[in-house]
DNA sequence: ATTTGGCCTTGATGCAGATCAAACATTTCT
DNA sequence: AGAAATGTTTGATCTGCATCAAGGCCAAAT
């Protein structure tokens, strides 16, 4: 199942679809090309693990296209996803030599890498790397504060919910439209991906999947396919403040 | 019973007891005393909730001494909290004006702020105190991610093993002991606490508290004091991995 | 010295979600 | 076309933790 074989394709920073969002973000175009030599790009197949925890990381990366989660494992097989990376997202922590937690791509993925060490080296002659790296991980932490929430106090329905309204927005956001009213997506994840996320069972995660259908808080088509007639019926569902309140 | 009476206290950074810890542990002296400009010192009490969700911040800041944590509530009451700030751990974000947890101080607390706007000139100019940051953010988001696990996957039990063990690790360090054998120490926090922390209730806290003790797991003298005769037998009870897997 | 209030423990009961089990749907392989 | 593999749904039952309720301990207040 598990095909090794590992494309590698060949872009221009200028028309990456993640340029402005990346860590290369701030970059002015001598930082870009100085970034641009020591990259190099990297395709896996949905279902394959990159990156396995305790693994030596000798190179660091962002999401170019596709989706990969981030999950640990305890011994007797318990797993929770304590992170899901989507296009723009960085892999990997300057500093350390040592996986975390397993990489996975859940979908077909193209990764845009840099070795370590000249990474590294780049950060410290380069601000605005850094800049743009500390800006991302605040953001990656107030995410997993809002997901310790969902995890310690949220109900399986709750949890649903917030799952799907995220994906929703995202989806949306990807798409370049606003999260409101009708919206149409396809669930990157499947019911056992979810569960590990929501720290629940698949089976639980199954029926209140099928809850939500038969509440009318949602539509499926197929397995994957959800439709969201009103984003905001769905909002309620999640257990969180109703006053739209929005950081950023 | 929640006095407002701040007192205002003056120190010199170089006899700082975190000065070696904080986000100005990277700075070079003539960085200091810029930052030594714009400090400013400030007490609270046990118990004083110092920011709310959703205030204006205008001033990031280190815990210098005691403890605060750092809770999100829901509209119903619910509480999780989503982290605890021990000396050098580092209140707020730089490029964001709005609190996003609440911030409570759960012993006598003293605090050492900047005032948001010159701290944030202040990390564009000296990259030292960026890049501590930046260190400080990735520990952070780690630590935030062993949690998610532990809220998402491990039973009530484990939980609070793994709470003693953390809290008792930190406090050998800070003794400058090492963590093994024998450890004796204060619970900083009341069974309510623990609950918001764990994700459980404060009844099930103090059942599963009582059982490791029963258990001959621990030993209790009063209500905080905790006696732990074989840290390793705490460690078991936690669910991670016995290798004693430390990264960094 | 008694009362008050904060904190903690313990018991009885209930329920949300886990576990165990079976069958169905869809895609891929032969 | 049939078989096998993978993912999903649904049902029956169990259980860990929540909930509800009562009482204990101890320090501070009166």
């Amino acid at each position: 199942m598990a095909h090794h074989d590992l494309q590698t394709v060949s872009h221009e920073c200028g028309d990456c679809p993640i340029r402005h969002r990346a860590v290369c973000a701030r970059c002015e175009s001598d930082e870009l090309q100085r970034l641009e030599q020591i990259k190099y790009y990297r395709s896996y197949q949905a279902g394959q693990t990159l990156i396995w925890s305790g693994d030596r990381m000798d190179f660091v990366a962002s999401v170019v296209t596709g989706i990969a989660t981030l999950t640990q494992t305890m011994e007797d097989g318990r797993r929770q996803m304590v992170g899901l990376l989507l296009p723009s997202d960085f892999v990997g922590r300057p500093g350390r030599t040592t996986a975390a937690y397993d990489v996975t791509a859940t979908t077909d993925l193209v990764m845009c890498c840099f070795r370590k060490k000249p990474f590294e080296e780049l950060m410290t002659s380069t601000p605005h790397i850094a800049q743009r790296l500390l800006e991302m991980t605040l953001d990656e932490l107030d995410a997993a504060r809002e997901w310790m929430l969902l995890l310690g106090r949220k109900t399986a329905r709750e949890k649903i919910a917030s799952l799907l309204a995220i994906i929703a927005r995202r989806d949306a956001h990807l798409k370049l439209k606003s999260a409101k009213g009708s919206i149409v997506f396809d669930l990157p994840l499947t019911r056992e991906e979810m569960a590990d996320y929501l720290g629940l069972t698949l089976e639980t995660v199954s029926r209140q999947v099928s809850a939500l259908k038969r509440d009318g808080v949602i539509e499926l088509e197929g397995k994957r396919h959800i439709i969201v007639r009103d984003f905001d019926l769905l909002l309620e569902e999640t257990g969180d403040d109703s006053d739209g309140g929005y950081l950023v």
